[in-house]
DNA sequence: GAGTTCGGTGTACAGCTGTTCACTGGAACT
DNA sequence: AGTTCCAGTGAACAGCTGTACACCGAACTC
């Protein structure tokens, strides 16, 4: 039994549920449709009880980024860690990706639902922390590179089109769960390749000045 | 000043004005979001006159995909002739894309929101369509690697890279129109490097059978 | 121990939603 | 000319929505 007492704790824990709750839902139907009162009603508390912990629907919405944002952070890291310790860089980045969407669903369909789909402010908090994604990798792409003079604009546009390629694997793995699991296996190879490809095409690029 | 005469044709008119109200609605917000009611005054007609033309928004929503699409069809074949005549694909390629997204910014908003944003029915009506797109691109790419034993499944695997990367490119020009038109250029110069990056790749690509 | 803070409650209201039903008026068919 | 068809009407419905308001009672502060 966990046991609840501070008034803090209390006030944080049907916050979570709150952000839980949405996340749940979000598997079915996108941010824009579902209303303030199914997810208080969900959580276990009244309409009303919402404001106190979000002043709408869409500022839980923003918060739901960051939440959400954790899975993706964490794999950087396994991905850095996988580099060290595995030798293959791309199989092992591939691998952590399919072990996070399928531990972390509701999170990674949450962002591929609203990046484009739903409100401006969650659309906007989601592009800034893809953004940000994308700069770290080119970070790791620098240190691959250093020697072959890349400019900072090339590599950007690499990590870029490597992240793209990634979320769009993301995206088919989540539509293919309730089929056989051959489907996954599959499209993580497929991934596999395509970052093959594109590591083959840095070897013969030159950067233009 | 347009007649308009025949029944049928008066109800081909706000059949069509129904769906191009819900076009210009899907440009603030997701499908879901969008009552029926709203589309129907928007269109000048009254909620229960709807169902004379569309038995759900969601059956609506599935043929605005058919609409939408043509678009991108219009984009192949205009790519193509481009090939005959310009001589350079990619640069060809991306070109057509940035007129057409400038032409049709609403038809690709919708396809970008609802591809993974919205109701099933519409979702799978859109990866239909995307999925013809790449097997068409995938025998454009077959053409091009003649002589090099490339297997279909990687020809499937670059054509499904390609679409994603270009796609992504449509999303960040959705995103900018509002701001200089100098941004535009950029992603589209980003693009054609991506393009560029992944041919290169497919130069040094050898199939496993 | 008295007083304050504050998550959560319950009621209430106006406004919107999808869908029903019986209807109308003019084009289309015979 | 008489009849049928049918896109569009208008009122009505039950159900949902976000939000305002006054209130409670237990955890906190002093």
């Amino acid at each position: 039994m966990t046991e609840v007492k501070s008034r803090a704790e209390r006030k944080e824990h049907t916050r979570q549920k709150l952000l839980d709750v949405t996340l749940k839902l979000i598997g079915q139907r996108s941010l824009a449709s579902i209303s303030l009162r199914e997810v208080a009603r969900d959580a276990g508390i009244v309409p009303t009880a919402f404001y106190r912990h979000f002043e709408s629907m869409d500022a839980l919405g923003v918060e739901l980024v960051d939440e959400s944002m954790r899975p993706l952070r964490q794999m950087i890291r396994d991905a850095r860690r996988g580099v060290a310790s595995h030798g293959d860089i791309i199989k092992g980045t591939v691998e952590v990706l399919g072990i996070q969407v399928r531990q972390n669903p509701d999170q990674f369909r949450f962002l591929s639902r609203e990046r484009y789909g739903g409100v401006r402010s969650v659309r906007r908090a989601i592009e800034t922390e893809l953004r940000l994604f994308t700069s770290e990798l080119s970070v790791d792409l620098a240190r691959l590179t250093a020697g072959f003079d890349w400019t900072s604009d090339d590599l950007e546009m690499t990590a870029d089109l490597m992240v793209a390629a990634m979320l769009a694997s993301v995206m088919d793995l989540l539509e293919v769960d309730a089929r056989h699991p051959g489907d996954e296996r599959a499209i993580l190879e497929r991934s596999e390749k395509q970052l093959r490809l594109i590591a083959l095409g840095m070897a013969g690029w030159r950067s233009k000045p």
